[in-house]
DNA sequence: GTCTATAGCTGGATAGAC
DNA sequence: GTCTATCCAGCTATAGAC
């Protein structure tokens, strides 16, 4: 009896300690997202995830095990994070709307001091993720739903059809990393509504468009 | 007499030395746009540099006092490339053609191993830019030129009047240092012209246009 | 599991011989 | 001006005490 509390109270404490263990982790990846969004990796040190979640660098460790290994999982919860915000969209809307919604949304995040999902600019972290698994597994879930955006759009002729797939996706992924929208921040003072309409406004129309 | 003589011989001396100078220069030069082309400027070391002109770190040294100042006089020198060819362009062009004429000499530069000539994704790369007097002149130059060949292709109805000026010249520049490039390049396998084809045609008509 | 302390390495920059 | 050799700062990663 007294065994079988023993044996509960354990479990619970291991509940309780795992719990605190997934909420320091979400902390780490916070912290990681926002540090990657201002610095860059190469410029991140392990240092600065340590002091910005206040924990030690060795404990920083216990939860991942290298800096490649940390940038990769934030990586894959932001990727994470938009299939689940594709997956919550009206069905109703048109391929298109759902392409141009959901790049609205990753600008946004970017604007507020988060990362953009892909693809890197720097071939140093491009091949780091092309080397990690999870991170393209995660990716090509993803890949594939926009990818079947594009053609359903083109089909629709709500994108043009004498365009690539390829070149329309690459694209597509490389405004949420442009820095036409840091430039705009520091240098135009727009609003983040106003980035993110022109942006769009460019991406979709370009520059002489409508 | 002879005192002339020496006098003359160490002038000629002294002109083929800097001439030697001259030329070594540009190979760092040289060097320098190819490896930051490829590895980007944190990942580019001093090292490199010397190793691919075959000079010793310290000769490097001679020559520039800092990676800074190396890579700013890189960037410098292709910016003045850039005016150069604006102004060798035919006068007759429209204000767009030019526009779309430089762009794809960038972009055909950037493909052969070159760099974007701005603006930098890193933030510590813009914030060095900014502080490098010499480079800003530089840029100033060829943007108040690109600012005016906006105006005026805007005015021509060539380009869409309702987009800010700022949104049309930033995107303009990030355009030369798109990743949409370097993917396409490694994903696609497209020739070198298909991809020009393809980020004019995104670049001024978008996604959808015509 | 958490910390302090440090190993090991890399890269920018320089001293000093020639 | 060129080299060899080296300094020093900063970074990733870990050993070892608690």
């Amino acid at each position: 009896m007294s065994g079988r509390k023993l044996e509960m109270s354990n479990l619970s404490k291991s509940i309780l300690k795992d719990q605190a263990f997934q909420l320091r982790e979400q902390a780490i990846l916070d912290a990681t997202t926002s540090i990657l969004g201002s610095k860059g990796y190469d410029l991140m040190t392990m240092d600065d995830v340590a002091k910005a979640v206040g924990i030690s660098k060795p404990s920083l460790y216990k939860h991942f095990k290298s800096k490649e290994e940390l940038v990769g999982e934030a990586l894959i919860r932001l990727i994470d994070g938009a299939i689940q915000y594709l997956a919550g969209l009206d069905v109703a809307l048109s391929p298109l709307k759902k392409l141009i919604t959901l790049l609205e949304w990753a600008l946004r995040i970017r604007l507020e001091g988060g990362i953009p999902f892909l693809p890197s600019t720097s071939a140093h972290v491009r091949d780091m993720l092309l080397r990690n698994i999870k991170y393209m597994t995660h990716f090509f879930q993803l890949n594939s739903q926009l990818e079947q955006l594009v053609i359903a759009a083109q089909k629709n002729n709500e994108l043009n059809s004498s365009l690539p797939i390829d070149v329309i996706l690459i694209s597509y992924y490389a405004r949420t990393c442009d820095p036409t929208i840091e430039h705009l921040q520091i240098f135009s003072q727009m609003s983040h509504d106003d980035i993110i309409k022109n942006m769009l406004h460019v991406t979709f129309k370009g520059f002489n468009g409508l």
